[in-house]
DNA sequence: GAGCATGCGGACTGTCGGTCCGCTTCGATG
DNA sequence: CATCGAAGCGGACCGACAGTCCGCATGCTC
């Protein structure tokens, strides 16, 4: 990648971030996007290839963190855990994520209307999550409690919950429900 | 109402669930129902306001059933069953109407992309499942454990967990979930 | 059958995601 | 440093779509 691409790249994302932290998750068009970059419409579209594109990266790079804690030991997150502290840690972790991000989950969501479940970071989570449930081995679909409790961080919901008791209701209530999952 | 208003809105209504069967819930511009119900686009608007309220009122027709059965005594959906069991009941209900009415779910869901949680018919359901959960009374955010539940029936989780084990599956996960949350 | 409220239709508008292509810039090479 | 091809750039352009508007038609009431 040329020096120029890759300085693009950054700003752009830059941009998006800035975007959605001052205006909010709608109205947030490419168009608008690429102006507050300095750059051309045609560049973000070779760089991202498409809205959905540009926001799943967006969350990877914000979500990149929390993946790589997910995988290095020494942590109640990390492998060598009981796979029950380490559900409980990553959803709290998650939950600090949205509250964060929440216009970028919700542009994401909306970006990634169509396909929700191809997105990479979406599917790391729910592989993590659906292992953990099923090594803790309720006699419960796995792979479908996982999705359900990845459905707790939805933006709406989760917004909507935050909106009465922060994120230490959205925390709690999470634990609750991973809780009577693993019961 | 004048006649020919009733007229045109059984016309729409009914133009647009041909749609959604022969071609998904994607692609379905209004422009496209307004020409398959023989109708100016003028006239859709008028009816139904906006996108969303098209569809709104598609799903209320649909769900109507539904909701008179959760009313009325005399099945396990009813009041005079134990919490339980209309819980139980009610979810696999809802998994039918999924399951019958999966691009209308979708369409739904696009189109009240924001403010999901005003929709009406949604609200019936989620105060219904919220009571019976409060009733049943575990520790838990019942309001919460209710949308993470309803939440099983997102057109998408619905449709990927139905593509490998039709409702069936559908039908025993979502009472997985559900007496999980009740125990 | 006259008068008018109600409703109709479809041309029109503004916005947006995505494409295209002639021009510019980078950086490898000698 | 000069050359040159590949990589990248930008913004005009396109098609689609939600939603508006208003002059005309139609059903209803008296």
């Amino acid at each position: 990648m040329r020096s120029d691409a890759t300085r693009n790249r950054e700003a752009i994302l830059r941009a998006a971030e800035e975007l959605l932290a001052s205006q909010g998750a709608e109205h947030i068009s490419l168009d608008r996007v690429a102006a507050a970059a300095g750059v051309g419409k045609g560049t973000l579209f070779r760089r991202f290839g498409s809205r959905t594109g540009l926001f799943q990266e967006l969350l990877a790079e914000r979500a990149s963190a929390l993946a790589q804690a997910i995988e290095s030991p020494g942590s109640a997150l990390g492998p060598g855990s009981p796979p029950e502290e380490r559900l409980l840690a990553f959803l709290d972790e998650l939950a600090e994520l949205a509250e964060r991000n929440l216009a970028l989950f919700a542009a994401h969501e909306r970006a990634c209307a169509e396909d929700k479940y191809r997105d990479p970071t979406y599917l790391r989570w729910h592989a993590h999550v659906t292992a953990l449930i099923a090594e803790a081995g309720p006699g419960l679909d796995a792979e479908f409690a996982a999705h359900a409790l990845l459905g707790s961080f939805d933006a709406d919901l989760a917004r909507h919950v935050m909106a009465e008791g922060g994120v230490a209701r959205l925390k709690s209530s999470v634990r609750g429900l991973a809780r009577a999952i693993l019961a």
